[in-house]
DNA sequence: ATTGTATGCTAATGATTGTTATTTTTGCGG
DNA sequence: CCGCAAAAATAACAATCATTAGCATACAAT
């Protein structure tokens, strides 16, 4: 009989989500069923009922785990005393490195949260709106200061979080640079720009 | 009976492509039915197939009639005699411009084309790799020249396209500053960066 | 060794999917 | 008004979906 490994300490739930992220990544939440995640977890699509309660929930555990991080750093962020430039430098880095080490499931948050089911696609949302906010109130200060161009703020926030997430294209290219050399090169054109 | 309307010259398959763009975009193509279409031709489900093949179909007319449109563009850029950067500024115009203007068929390209079926996924990936590479050609000229600051294009090329298919966000955003504002402000930060 | 619990399997459920064959209706040219 | 082709409707199909019930097995603690 076929059984789910667990190493370490980590629970049969646990492997089951990693394994839903991975699976979510690739074919994505809709066109992925319950069999294909049973054949990736090594066992039978029913058994996998007994460790989750549907598959609404694996996406949901998946978005809300990767969300609260995300709204974790930013509190420390804020608190902290640097000046709105390496505030901005500090996000950037952080969800560029999420988006390389915790790539599967930062990437199904950010493609297949609209999947979630209410009342949890709303709570989603306005944590997501409130932290796009938070994260524009941080350029806005840094235009205040005179250290950063007089630009729309939300369109600054929309176009960093979205150039991040095209990490995804990264992932996927066959000779790609290091990890290390992404991050310097976005930070580069993100912050000083294209032209010389 | 329900007929599907026709005012000028728009055959029934070209309003139904238009109605399946707008469903992928809303619910996903997967997850987007047959039946759902119907609803918004106002028609029954199985009359859509005297006018289509398939489902596969709507998303492959989509798909590969958005990428033609660029490729035919970035032809038009290389050919002309700008220096790199006004080309990079041009083609980033024209990708904003159509990601406001025709943002169903677009938005639904970047996001449902890997639903494609083969050998058309196949061919759409070649082309999609031929265009970045084109687009990054004209960044790396930029470089040589010394008018583009020494980032790795490939990156560059990544975060450009993916910012611009930010615009998604704006479409949804409630209090949304112009088009003409929009373009403006992703151009600066792209080009320009956000650092003062 | 025995018992209790956690885990897995088989089989089946009703719902929904894309698509088809067939029949009915529509609108147009004569 | 008639006949013909295009378009739509009805009814059905096999496949696949997430999920459940009931039974079997493995394992840990006694």
């Amino acid at each position: 009989m076929a059984r789910i490994q667990t190493d370490k300490d980590v629970s049969r739930k646990e492997v089951i989500l990693k394994a839903a992220a991975s699976l979510f990544r690739e074919k994505g939440y809709k066109a992925a069923s319950m069999r294909d995640l049973a054949v990736k977890v090594g066992v039978e699509a029913a058994s996998l009922y007994n460790h989750i309660r549907s598959k609404a929930e694996l996406l949901h555990d998946i978005c809300f785990n990767v969300a609260s991080q995300f709204v974790e750093h930013m509190t420390a962020v804020e608190t902290s005393d640097e000046n709105p430039i390496m505030k901005l430098e500090t996000l950037l880095r952080f969800h560029i490195q999420q988006m390389i080490e915790n790539f599967e499931e930062v990437h199904v948050t950010d493609r297949e949260w609209r999947f979630l089911a209410e009342p949890y696609l709303s709570n989603y949302q306005n944590q997501r709106r409130s932290y796009r906010r938070r994260f524009a109130a941080i350029i806005e200060e840094g235009i205040n200061r005179g250290e950063i161009n007089k630009i729309d703020a939300s369109t600054a926030v929309l176009i960093i979080l979205h150039a991040i997430s095209g990490i995804e294209s990264w992932h996927r290219s066959k000779q790609k640079i290091s990890g290390a050399e992404l991050e310097e090169n976005m930070l580069t054109i993100l912050i000083e720009g294209i032209k010389k």
